[in-house]
DNA sequence: GCTGGCCGTTGACCTGGGTCAATGAATCGG
DNA sequence: CCGATTCATTGACCCAGGTCAACGGCCAGC
């Protein structure tokens, strides 16, 4: 078997038929596939289990393969030289991450991928799923999509880094994250740990809490542990 | 003729066998068709010419082109409600800009686009490259790459906008526009007026003119106009 | 050769958000 | 059930970089 800190599970949970089988099989990136060119993909990947702060890869690694989160969540974050962290991104199940390296021809990760909570993910192996690309047209243009929907997504970020400030931001945050929304009010679900959603917004801990106390003192929300009530989207909104 | 700002110029100077003719034939998204096809992309090509300060198009029109740059400058921003611009990035003559709208599904340009000194570009209409697309497997796989080197980039100036300061900023800038280097020693030559400079690293002109300032009276460089001579790389490099 | 705009520079001042430190809650391994 | 550790909150203070204002080139048009 292999020695690392994380798991390599029996293959045998990826069998035709089960949910999870389902469940990567109709991912954009795989349901253009027929079965025989899904089977022989299926038959490189390998299924991991990560704990809780275990590293899947370090930026600067070598980027050999790309992955999809059978369940858990994994963050991709940037550390720089003194140690400080922001995070870029965080994964949920069901997503692939790291496919777009598939193509950079100084094949490195551009990111850290750490998972948050315990995670099984898949490992796919870049030059599988390359040489399937090549006679598939629409896989192509599917992932072309894709990355080009990525790539708007960065855009934005940066818009919002930039011209935005840190109370805008986290507004924008609150409303990317609504559960339910009722005319002027809606609800948020804060699915993250404060000081990962602080990272996110490129601002400290400290920051998210008082931004969320201001809001909450000028009666445009109320915070219950990890439930934002946003009592007036409207209030909220000039600063999106 | 056609009613704008800017002007259509005669087809006929995208003629064959010009010099014009060589550097868009050459470029990689049209180096691997065939002359049939090329030939037919050519045909719904408009040649446009635009003045300083003219725009192109607006952040949230309609993307039904994309561009390629035959001379000029071409400043791709975003500008934020109360009016303030952050250039997000500057095209220069031989390359494509804006192809990567192609293919999102909501296809609206993410950017403005403006003419920073007089430019002449070519109008590629999205449907006929995207058609020449689905039979060339080897197209796809060129704009693949490209489009997640520059995906690399975005996540590359995410991490200088939260993790780097101004100065390391302006330092990683000055390192990416060195003309000449001889050992620690370099020439560095500032293409642009230093307010565009400024917005691209999200600093105000003020900033950018005392971190300049203050290198120079560190004896890190001496500036002179639009030349920078950079008398220690091993001092400017801490910051980048 | 003026003159009216832009551009870049410099100084004085301000402020958003970071840093540091202290205090509680909550979670967890034993 | 209890220390240990991690996470969120709050207060006091600080600083990088923004804002505002003044000034001095440098063309471009008359």
């Amino acid at each position: 078997m292999i020695v690392t800190s994380h798991k390599v599970i029996d293959f045998s949970c990826m069998e035709k038929d089960t949910p999870q089988y389902e469940k990567i099989r109709s991912h954009y990136l795989f349901a253009g596939l027929n079965d025989a060119e899904f089977e022989a993909l299926a038959a490189d990947v390998s299924v991991e289990s990560y704990d809780k702060g275990e590293i899947l890869f370090h930026r600067g690694d070598t980027a050999e393969a790309f992955f999809f989160i059978e369940s858990g969540q994994i963050e991709l974050s940037l550390i720089s030289r003194d140690g400080q962290k922001k995070v870029v991104e965080v994964i949920e199940d069901g997503r692939t991450f790291a496919e777009a390296i598939i193509f950079m021809a100084e094949a490195k990760y551009p990111v850290t991928a750490e998972a948050l909570s315990s995670s099984v993910v898949y490992r796919l192996p870049n030059h599988a799923y390359r040489g399937l690309l090549h006679d598939n047209p629409n896989a192509c243009m599917r992932l072309l999509s894709d990355v080009c929907y990525r790539l708007h997504q960065r855009v934005r970020e940066i818009e919002r880094l930039t011209i935005q400030n840190a109370r805008s931001r986290l507004a924008s945050y609150l409303i990317d994250h609504i559960v339910e929304t009722d005319d002027d009010e809606a609800t948020v679900r804060l699915d993250l740990p404060r000081h990962v959603i602080a990272s996110r917004l490129s601002i400290t801990p400290e920051t998210l809490s008082r931004l969320l106390r201001a809001m909450s003192d000028d009666g445009i929300v109320t915070v219950d542990d990890r439930l934002v009530f946003v009592h007036s989207l409207a209030r909220l909104r000039p600063y999106d």
